[in-house]
DNA sequence: GTCTATAGGAAGATAGAC
DNA sequence: GTCTATCTTCCTATAGAC
């Protein structure tokens, strides 16, 4: 591997784990065994390795957005949200620091912000198509408040379990899909809801 | 004012509005017309700002939770969240660097994580009270998971709404409680429903 | 491409006069 | 209590040799 790509794994490896802010050019260099002359050879400054992690987030984000999931079966958009929340968990400094890093890069901040739209209509599609199957059954307005707290708890399940329970294990994930699964699970109906209520179960 | 009273309250204005990492001591004086040594004639240091801070903080929404919820009618559950929310903002500088400030303060993270539990607590106890009374519908498991959810709103919503708008305006607050309805609606039956139903076109 | 050395600057914190 | 001056430390970024 390069050394410019080998700056770009270590720095997000240790933006997860330390948080951006607390991430100095110094100790990138450092632990890859690189003088910081080096690295600033290959970035002309932080927000330079910054803003390329976060294309790398944005690319791959939207690989999964941009199927089509009306075409899914049910048990599909279950997958394909646990394909979400493993991208989110892949750039948790994003998400840890959220307000932070978005108010010291604008670009960034717009970006982001129109992901997260695309994510809501993401959802809105897989509902409001479950609500034409009857499957799902709730109105316009209940489906738009359900979308946005879907994507809240995406957002920011994996901070709010690194606060409750202190570090993050194996399934941290399994349990915000479930979590995400109790928000709909009250607007299915029939079998749906008992197949679901199954899939709970699993994850428990 | 004293001097060291202000020094609280000014710090407190700029660490909502820039973020606690953004604000130094230098700046906190300069906001006040005072020089830095004066600053530190009255706090040891940032961290002593901090932590005086959360004292009140803990203390109001200490407060609201002691309430015992259980004997409140259901109107005045929404009073409650509506209250639980204005804290929050006041102090909302915790929560838009929640893994940045608690990774760098251990004690406040520890305190942090119990005023989580104490109010996941109290939603819990409304539910349940609302359950033996007929008015929800829900099994233990769906209550569980029901406040985790609401209390993961309440906690990232002022974040969640500063990404998406950009800025908070003055219903970012009432869009919060209406957020938070919105998850125990479906829960509900009969002419709660349509009670809380009417409650939240009033938000919308 | 990589290193060493260092400039330049910002932030936290202290000393000592008033 | 308050100020000015200053120290120290840490971090970003650059210059110049190899």
């Amino acid at each position: 591997m390069k050394t410019r790509d080998r700056i770009l794994h270590t720095t997000l490896e240790l933006f997860n784990e330390c948080g951006e802010p607390n991430v100095t050019t110094l100790q990138i260099a450092d632990e890859m065994d690189i003088s910081p002359g080096n690295l600033y050879y290959h970035f002309k400054n932080k927000t330079e390795i910054l803003s390329e992690l976060f294309e790398w987030y944005e690319k791959e984000i939207g690989e999964i957005l941009d199927v089509p999931e009306t075409s899914l079966d049910v048990e599909d958009q279950w997958l394909f949200l646990h394909l979400i929340f493993e991208v989110i968990a892949r750039y948790r400094f994003l998400y840890q620091d959220l307000v932070n890093v978005m108010s010291r890069h604008e670009r960034l901040a717009n970006k982001f912000k129109k992901i997260i739209m695309k994510k809501t209509n993401a959802s809105r599609q897989v509902c409001q198509n479950l609500a034409q199957r009857r499957i799902l059954k709730a109105s316009p307005q209940e489906i738009d408040a359900l979308c946005k707290s879907i994507v809240l708890t995406a957002t920011y399940w994996i901070s709010f379990s690194t606060v409750i329970d202190g570090e993050q294990s194996d399934d941290t994930l399994n349990q915000g899909v479930y979590q995400v699964m109790t928000l709909v699970l009250p607007y299915l109906r029939g079998e749906a809801l008992a197949a679901l209520r199954e899939m709970g179960e699993a994850y428990l």
